[in-house]
DNA sequence: GTGTATATCTCGGGG
DNA sequence: CCCCGAGGTATACAC
């Protein structure tokens, strides 16, 4: 990893155009080639930037950063404060717990906990327009679609409702009832949801991860 | 800023848990406290992170940084390669040209270039559920919903459904069209649009800029 | 502060 | 490669 710190103008052309003025900030050029200029502030995000695949053209003053695509950046340097580098070697990565999809492992084992009469049929269940998460049936053995988030929105039930219009097509499945299981779901996803007589559901990701799924199997 | 390389381990336990095992990095601090660690590639989002405001205590071989909210990013330190600062200043910021704004800003003054017998009725027009981009007439009087993007993909004509149904609640609009303006549409959202008698146009941001306003007064 | 929409979103998975 | 969905999304803006 390269990091220069530089009074630079920076000008991006591709998605959109974008124009930095002459300043001190840090230019940021990693191992794969990807290029961010940094201000002192502003979160994680950089000011501008190109990922890579991309090439690198460095002539005095002027760096030119292409991507195949024709996104181009231009660095205009003035004067460099510092130019190091280090070889900090292949990260061994980031280990998760708490996304969504833990949350549909443990529905999935244990989907009473959603309503005590449903059964697993399958998970990400295949249709021509995305994966349904849960696909179950009922004691009377109807379909029920179950849309999984961390966090229910507007857009989860929008998602769900898509599922249930494509799945109701299929005569072997129709109706189709549809679940909306989250962490926590807002106001508005519950009206919406509701409009749409679909049932929803909030569950909690400490509780469920305490429960082992054989427990259950004793109800 | 302040830039660290160091061999470092990271947890972070907050909206969830993460856990980095030990490896060489890169540790920024910016002036306004943010802290993020980057490995050497991988586009330019970090590995971990925490945003500002927030508190970071130092102890030897071991860095705690605490959010308000009561996330907490901890970093144990094995051995520090490199440790340097450089003040910066204040950004003068970045001058974008081309996203959805400027766009709107050009169809809002040329709305024929949608469909030629289109007026203005308002941008942003208000609803309970969020602004409509533009609402005009067409050449009959009927109103017209305008959802315009520069990527035209599932979710725009989702937005523009939505206003849809909502707008067709009100006597005095109803019937209500939709057009779904975007400089590219993905065929996923021609045929949803389609599906939902939605008529959709390509339009063509450096055309639309290169054509004055007065220019089209002239048809 | 909540709610809604945008983003050069980024990132990963599947066909 | 595109398409789709998740994200500690972040960020801006309106109510």
């Amino acid at each position: 990893m390269r990091l220069v710190i530089a009074r630079c103008q920076v000008d991006y052309d591709g998605r959109l155009t974008a124009h930095l003025p002459m300043a001190l900030r840090l230019i940021m050029v990693k191992a794969d080639g990807c290029v961010a200029v940094h201000a002192d502030g502003g979160a994680y995000k950089p000011l501008n930037w190109m990922n890579a695949p991309n090439r690198l053209v460095e002539e005095s003053g002027r760096w030119t950063v292409t991507s195949p695509k024709g996104e181009q950046l231009v660095i205009t340097i003035a004067e460099i404060i510092s130019d190091t580098g280090h070889d900090l070697g292949v990260d061994p990565g980031l280990q998760k717990d708490g996304v969504e999809a833990h949350l549909q492992e443990l529905l999935a084992a244990t989907p009473t906990t959603i309503a005590d009469d449903l059964t697993l049929v399958r998970r990400e269940f295949p249709t021509d327009i995305g994966p349904v998460d849960l696909l179950c049936r009922d004691g009377d053995g109807r379909a029920v679609a179950i849309e999984i988030k961390r966090r229910g929105e507007i857009d989860g039930v929008e998602q769900l409702t898509r599922y249930l219009e494509f799945l109701n097509r299929d005569a072997a499945l129709r109706p189709v009832r549809g679940v909306f299981v989250a962490q926590e779901i807002k106001p508005q996803a519950k009206v919406l949801a509701g409009q749409r007589d679909i049932d929803w559901v909030v569950v909690d990701y400490d509780e469920l991860r305490g429960m082992p799924s054989n427990e259950l199997r004793l109800f």
